[in-house]
DNA sequence: AATTCGTGGGT
DNA sequence: TACCCAAGAAT
């Protein structure tokens, strides 16, 4: 039987469904205390967002609730210190974010009085916010009729209406389709709702169609294509690179560490100094070490992949006096050092040496 | 417009 | 093991 459920009938189905399964998270006021007036603070909103780029969101509460306990709203934020930002980031990968944080909190208190704008222009310019992220703010935390576009909604519409044109080639097509569906009541909770849907039931692989509240409009559940959408081009093969890092430690248990370029990978983060990382060379690149010693290679390597390579890198260890004098970054009192401020793959390399 | 930018968990 | 995937942005 053909389906005959209006399209104008859609986004009051979801919310339906909305007000019964949406999930419970931190950042967020759930349908009920939004009906009876609540607003999400934009602050937490915001925060929330930039961490669930690319990331997911049971990676996100933890980092989320320490952020948000250590600098409570966006004027604590702005005032603090870039290295103890960057510290509290680490490990949950994309760099530039926590940076664009940091730029993006001091230009609120700057640019406009501490208060988030709630406009979606307004937004866009600020730094480390772009479509998907103005759009997310201006509807969830102030409720206004913008369309998210994220990896939910594209799965989700592009099941919805069939759509076989690959990503990322089809995002245009899959926004049209998106904004046509987004209302003007209740914007906030509908964003959210077709985030939700993407992500417990209009899952990447084996899709829940038999409890979805669109199962009837959805036009490759009627195809029987909901396993194959949405396409996507073929992405590219990894190299591996490789290179050496070096772990001094001092006599009095300081490390050598050295903050990275803010450009680049793991731009701003701490790290151990090394030789920079190169495609398959015959030979690994070792570089000159920070300081003249007797280094001595660690067993066995540090493997780790990043979004467009793998990495092999060489441990070197070695003890120095107390005076030395390093050419490359700065000793590290122990009590002044926390391994869970280094990015994974330099956390790698301490483990490797300290175990 | 194609690349660059992390990481951990699931399969 | 190897690949996929996650509430993308900047260049």
């Amino acid at each position: 039987m053909r389906d005959t459920t209006s399209q104008d009938a859609l986004p009051a189905l979801l919310l339906e469904w909305y007000d019964v399964h949406a999930r419970e998270m931190p950042w967020r006021v759930g349908p009920a205390a939004r009906k009876a007036g609540e607003r999400p603070d934009p602050y937490r909103v915001w925060m929330s967002e930039i961490m669930l780029q690319q990331t997911t969101v049971a990676t996100v509460r933890d980092y989320f609730q320490r952020f948000v306990t250590r600098w409570p709203s966006v004027r604590d934020l702005a005032a603090a210190e870039d290295a103890d930002v960057m510290g509290e980031w680490a490990g949950l990968g994309y760099y530039a974010r926590a940076r664009n944080l940091l730029k993006c909190a001091r230009a609120v208190v700057s640019e406009h009085d501490g208060e988030f704008p709630a406009d979606h222009a307004a937004l866009l310019k600020l730094p480390g916010i772009g479509p998907y992220t103005a759009a997310a703010v201006s509807s969830i935390a102030f409720d206004l009729p913008h369309t998210v576009l994220d990896g939910n909604v594209e799965r989700v519409m592009a099941r919805l209406h069939d759509i076989h044109t690959p990503l990322p080639a089809a995002k245009p097509e899959l926004m049209t389709k998106a904004e046509a569906l987004t209302p003007e009541t209740r914007p906030g909770d509908y964003a959210q709702a077709v985030m939700d849907l993407g992500a417990t039931i209009c899952s990447p692989k084996s899709p829940a169609c038999g409890i979805c509240p669109w199962r009837h409009p959805c036009a490759a559940r009627a195809a029987g294509t909901q396993n194959e959408l949405p396409m996507k081009s073929p992405k590219k093969a990894k190299p591996v690179r490789h290179g050496t890092v070096y772990l001094a430690q001092r006599a009095d248990g300081a490390w050598l560490l050295e903050t990275r370029p803010e450009k680049g990978l793991l731009g701003g983060m701490l790290g151990w100094p090394g030789s920079d990382w190169i495609d398959t060379a015959q030979e690994r690149p070792q570089g000159p070490p920070p300081l003249p010693a007797d280094w001595t290679e660690i067993p066995g390597e540090v493997r780790h992949t990043f979004t467009h390579f793998h990495l092999m890198l060489t441990v070197l260890t070695a003890q120095v006096p107390q005076e030395s004098e390093p050419a490359r970054g700065s000793f590290v009192r122990r009590q002044d050092f926390r391994p869970s401020d280094l990015p994974t793959v330099m956390r790698k390399a301490f483990d490797l040496v300290t175990n």
